[in-house]
DNA sequence: CCTTGACTCTCCAGTTACTGGAAGGTGTAT
DNA sequence: ATACACCTTCCAGTAACTGGAGAGTCAAGG
């Protein structure tokens, strides 16, 4: 019979531990002194607490290997409880690999400008949302303001005349050639017009950053966003969207606060 | 301004924790209605909250974030950090795949044997220990039993003899060419006589296994020892000890209980 | 025999980054 | 007027310990 603290320098677990795992009744001492309340260990315990250390080795949480150190266990069931964290740990080691990744993209922008990057990015799940929009084509590079305008104001228009309620700010999704969608998120259905669609803009994982600032800014900012989706080793799944989270057409462009969001998916 | 709901679905974080954040002071809300208590967000509390995403998503603290989220930092302190994060993952991916590895070794078992290992091997440090010992080589491998008693019946002697104390089970040192040195802790230090040295078994990190019945067990035992050094990427660096936990020359073999211990390192 | 120091006991608090729930106040739509 | 969603604070719980306070126990030395 040892006391707690020789037992404790034989297996080399600290006396607190020990002391842990018997109030929880993961490893009971075999014997107690009922004057004293002194704990004593037996050497016939040492299997089970080094079964029971081995298991922890594995990364094993002690209600596991509560389980795992019951007598009645089949083999077949301690299979299956070692082939899910085999799972679980290599999750959890991919896992790590990005992060490590992560850490060595921002170290690298770090190296080159001497600071923090100027484009946050970060993967989010954004909800669906049901819109009215209008889509058309842009001509030329120059006239995106008059057409941008045009569209919302067309889609405003409709919501007002069927009295839809807004839910929201405006959001352009860019589809393939240049070809804009200007959407109004709004609470419930109305009719469609000749041009003016009505749908369910579908929800999905995205990247997204903020900009702050003139629409003069953008394609600075959708470049850091395009050059974080491949670093970190993600692909881009649909057309992006631009989300206005601030901003009044006779506001100060300064004031501007847009959402862009990248629709992607791990490669 | 944002109600904390609206600011949660916008950047994707559950109010509760927005909340906490608030409280531990990491992320504050930008106004507090006096009256209701309401938090309140805004647009341009965005880039803060992002880049704190960003950072948590590298597997930073919350506390090693508002360090990094304090204005003055200089990029040399960033990257301070972030290389010290850096070296830590790397660290935990080590400790996972060797994780993986020990998982798969007890599958494997597991699926020979269609149960738990009868030995369990753990690592773990010993203390160095003052002993008296006395070394001989076995001329004949039925010579062992005769030869170990007359070792150990020669060190207790000479420990009796100079009034020393002992400190612990007997302790074999399986040297080089088959010669076990037969040692005994001791509390202090004692005169070395003609055969009996004394001297400090250094502390170590070992792997060890118990051995429960008698010595005809050992083989298997030590081949156990052997086999889980091996596949686990560990590689034996010194002579191997047994630690007589439970023996009495005159008890029964079966209730004797020996600790195999093999020093190790990682390869 | 007494004291000292090492050891043991229980109980409580703190760690991290939240999550869940209760009880009660607020804002808006029908 | 009344649902209902939303907001508030406060409290408890998570996993696996770790540290400390205050009090009792044990063995050796003087």
């Amino acid at each position: 019979m040892l006391k707690i603290g020789e037992f404790s320098r034989l297996v080399d677990v600290p006396v607190k531990t020990l002391r842990y795992y018997d109030e929880i009744g993961l490893f009971k001492s075999d014997y107690i002194d009922v004057q004293t309340g002194y704990r004593f260990y037996s050497f016939e315990q040492l299997p089970r607490l080094n079964r029971l250390l081995a298991l922890k080795d594995l990364g094993l949480s002690l209600s596991q290997i509560d389980q795992m150190l019951q007598e009645d266990l089949s083999a077949d069931q301690l299979r299956d409880m070692l082939l899910q964290k085999q799972v679980e740990l290599e999750d959890l080691a991919r896992d790590i690999r990005e992060r490590v990744a992560r850490v060595e993209a921002r170290l690298s922008l770090i190296e080159m400008e001497d600071k923090m990057p100027d484009y946050e990015v970060v993967i989010k799940t954004v909800e669906p949302v049901l819109i009215a929009s209008k889509q058309e084509a842009i001509p030329h590079f120059s006239a995106i303001g008059s057409v941008m305008d045009r569209l919302y104001n067309g889609v405003v228009a409709h919501i007002v005349k069927h009295k839809g309620q807004f839910a929201g700010p405006g959001i352009t999704v860019w589809h393939e050639n240049f070809k804009p969608e200007a959407s109004v998120p709004i609470k419930k259905t109305i009719p469609e017009g000749d041009d003016v669609k009505v749908r369910e803009l579908p929800g999905d994982q995205m990247a997204c950053l903020v900009h702050h600032g003139g629409f003069e800014g953008f394609p600075q900012a959708y470049q850091a966003g395009v050059q974080w989706i491949e670093a970190n080793g993600y692909e881009i799944t649909g057309p992006s969207r631009e989300v206005y989270l601030q901003f009044r057409p006779d506001g100060n462009p300064k004031d501007y606060v847009t959402e862009i969001q990248f629709p992607v998916a791990k490669v």
